[in-house]
This record gives C-alpha cells, sequence and structure tokens, in this order.
DNA sequence: TCGATAGTTCGGAATTATGGAACTATGGTG
DNA sequence: CACCATAGTTCCATAATTCCGAACTATCGA
C-alpha cells in the first residue's frame, strides 16, 4: 500500500486547485472519489468516455494540486479525497463547489 | 456606455469560472474589481508587472466565463464584477474563493 | 488636425493538453 | 516457473492554449 508523493497540506496554494477543478472529467472524478472512498481509479472513471492515457494525466493533475492521495495496491491505485487537508488549508471551498457541481449535472449527466 | 458582450446569467456554467479564477493575475483582478466597482481595466491592474495584451486576454477570460462585466466608456473599458449573477447562479462559490485568495496574498502580494 | 491615451487584434513562439502505442508491474493460473 | 490478463504509466507526436511584442483602432483634448 506504498502512497504515491503529494504536496504537503501546508504547501497547497489555491490556484492549482481551481485549476484542478475547472474540467468537467476531473470535477466528476472528484466527486466520485468523495462519494466512493478507497476506489480505484478504473472504479471511479467507468463510464466516463475518455481513455485511460488521458485518464492518468487527469489523475496526476488533481494528486499534484492536492486534491487527492493515490495509494498502490497489487496492481490497483487506490484514490483519496485528500478532504481534511483541503478542509484545514481552505476552509469553505470544496463543499459548495461539488455542490454546485452536483447541481449542474445531478446524475453523472452530460459533463 | 455601451456594454460588451457577456454571456446571459442563465448560460454561466462553473468549468469556465474555475477556469478564469485558476489564475493567479485574473484572480488578483477580480479581487480587485469587487474592491473597486465602475473602475478601468488599467486602474486595476496598477502595479502587477503584465503586458497589456496579455492583460487584454485575461480581461476577455473573465468577460466571457462571465465573472465581470465591460463597458465602453470613451477611451475607457469600465469593469464590473457581476457579483449578482454569480451569487444567483453560483450560491456561496466566489465569497470563499475570494477570502482564500486574499489569505494567500494579504496585500496584493506575491502572485 | 494632431498627438496622447486606453485598450484590442494579429501572429509567431512557448507552453500545456490529448490520446495512441508501447511499456511496467502485479496477480492469477497451469 | 512460464505465461497471460489486468491496471495503470510513460513516451511522443499532434493539437489546442497562452503569452506577449508590434501594429492597429477608437476616443479625447488641444
Amino acid at each position: 500500500m506504498r502512497p504515491l508523493p503529494q504536496p504537503a497540506r501546508e504547501a497547497l496554494t489555491l490556484a492549482p486547485v481551481l485549476h484542478a477543478l475547472s474540467d468537467p472529467v476531473r470535477l466528476e472524478l472528484v466527486r466520485r472519489a468523495r462519494g466512493n472512498p478507497e476506489a480505484t481509479c478504473a472504479v471511479l472513471a467507468d463510464g466516463l468516455d475518455v481513455p485511460m492515457s488521458t485518464l492518468s494525466n487527469h489523475w496526476r493533475v488533481l494528486r499534484e494540486a492536492g486534491l487527492i492521495s493515490m495509494t498502490v495496491d497489487g496492481r490497483h491505485r487506490r484514490i483519496r479525497l485528500r478532504a481534511d487537508d483541503l478542509r484545514d488549508r481552505f476552509p469553505g471551498l470544496l463543499e459548495p463547489i461539488l455542490r454546485l457541481a452536483a447541481a449542474e449535472s445531478p446524475d453523472s449527466g452530460p459533463l
């Protein structure tokens, strides 16, 4: 269950977080990650017509911005939303954004 | 005082708004616009070591995302934050972001 | 009319994003 | 162990964006 490198909580900055959330696919991945702790990349991306290499890039952007952490678990990567770190560093940021994203695509509808 | 074209309130979507806010320069411009209604481009960008053509692009991104409106006033463009439209369409979004941005660069400090 | 001011547009260079193909690493099976 | 399937990453060429200097436009004031 080796963890992949990620920025420390104190190193998180606002602009990269907003950038990471400014893509519809990534926003959806984050929403799913929140509702689905410890899920793998493939599970979270299920049904999203996006090629795997592009997804891998999206996960990297999310990880480098500090939104998620990844741990290697066998052949899988487990994704966890860094909810605590984000709440600590950017209180009041993530909840409204995810709420509005959910309002904009109620199901996991048209991204 | 002819207004420049801008997306209608109902047409605003989350991803472009987050994208517009994901750049440190634009974030700063939005902060200044909020504290400085009816100011011109030049006034809002004062002191920001960014070339004018780049600023013009930033204003366009902000306008097209629906964050600001611009009206032509003589030789000037007056910038207004679309606070009402944004609050209506994305309640709870802008305030936290601008608060966190202010916390991250208290003055208009290192962008 | 002329010049200065305020900002936009154009176009090329630099950066970033996309995605197919090849690769790596792990687990399961015989 | 040999072999294959799975899960994801990396490489790299193309496409799309962004940056910014230079040229342009529009308006005001003298």
